[in-house]
DNA sequence: GAGCCATATCGACGGTTGTCAATGTGCAGG
DNA sequence: CCTGCACATTGACAACCGTCGATATGGCTC
């Protein structure tokens, strides 16, 4: 999944060579392992846009946003199924817009809301597994 | 003339039974939610799940875990990188645990964590899924 | 047994989050 | 003009979350 920087194989330099004249590590529980992490930066921004799903509702949001006819649905449309008022239901809105996962235009009085193309799949293929 | 509240050609249709002789106000914005959207039940698991990942830090683990070597690590390797006390990266990955995305393994003294094979494909699949 | 070690758990602290009532902002129609 | 509507914003509050220090648990070695 997460490895980023992807300086592919390598791994584990260290402890190849020396032909070993014993079993590997016993007593040994933490490999150096020269894997790169994810950076701290780049686990903040995905964070965020997790951060925006990882409420119930708006998961619900986007599945009826995604479910909904023309791919769009305005807030008045939101609030009845949700069980929530119309400024719970702004308010996550924006929530999701500002993480990029929800696009808004507002025709006339109403407000639409549809999703960002390409912008789901990209977090599904952050924790697609490197097989 | 401006902004036609989408016009439903669908409507559901008769809506049958149960005669009601109400009259639909027409004024409306929203369609009467045709699909059915995520239950919220399952939106409450997802977010569960959703909720174990949308932390910076819990990211990088899961990413540390799956880039090392054997896709297994202990406590030990783990508190270094992200610079974090021993405490708390034990309580991030109990979260993780709980929400079936990393298995548990004592063996000996150390703890190894890996990742739940599928759990991670799981969850992207939900993310590519809506369509 | 005693002692060390790697983890887990507990208690407490500040910061964040979800929700609502009240209010503000823009647009359309009479 | 003014009124009504759809939506956004504000302020407040309770609940939750991430972090740490202190402590407990359980296995290993002597």
């Amino acid at each position: 999944m997460i490895a980023e920087p992807r300086t592919t194989a390598d791994t584990r330099a260290a402890d190849t060579d020396l032909a070993t004249t014993e079993v590997v590590d016993e007593g040994r529980c933490c490999v150096p392992s020269g894997a790169p992490a994810m950076s701290a930066q780049r686990a903040e921004e995905l964070s965020k846009q997790f951060k925006a799903i990882a409420d119930p509702n708006r998961l619900r949001l986007v599945s009826l946003i995604s479910a909904s006819a023309e791919n769009e649905a305005c807030v008045c449309d939101l609030t009845e199924p949700l069980n929530l008022g119309q400024p719970t239901v702004s308010h996550h809105l924006k929530i999701l817009v500002d993480a990029g996962i929800l696009h808004r235009e507002k025709r006339g009085v109403w407000a639409y809301f549809s999703i960002v193309p390409g912008a789901l799949d990209a977090l599904a293929g952050v924790l697609a597994e490197p097989k």
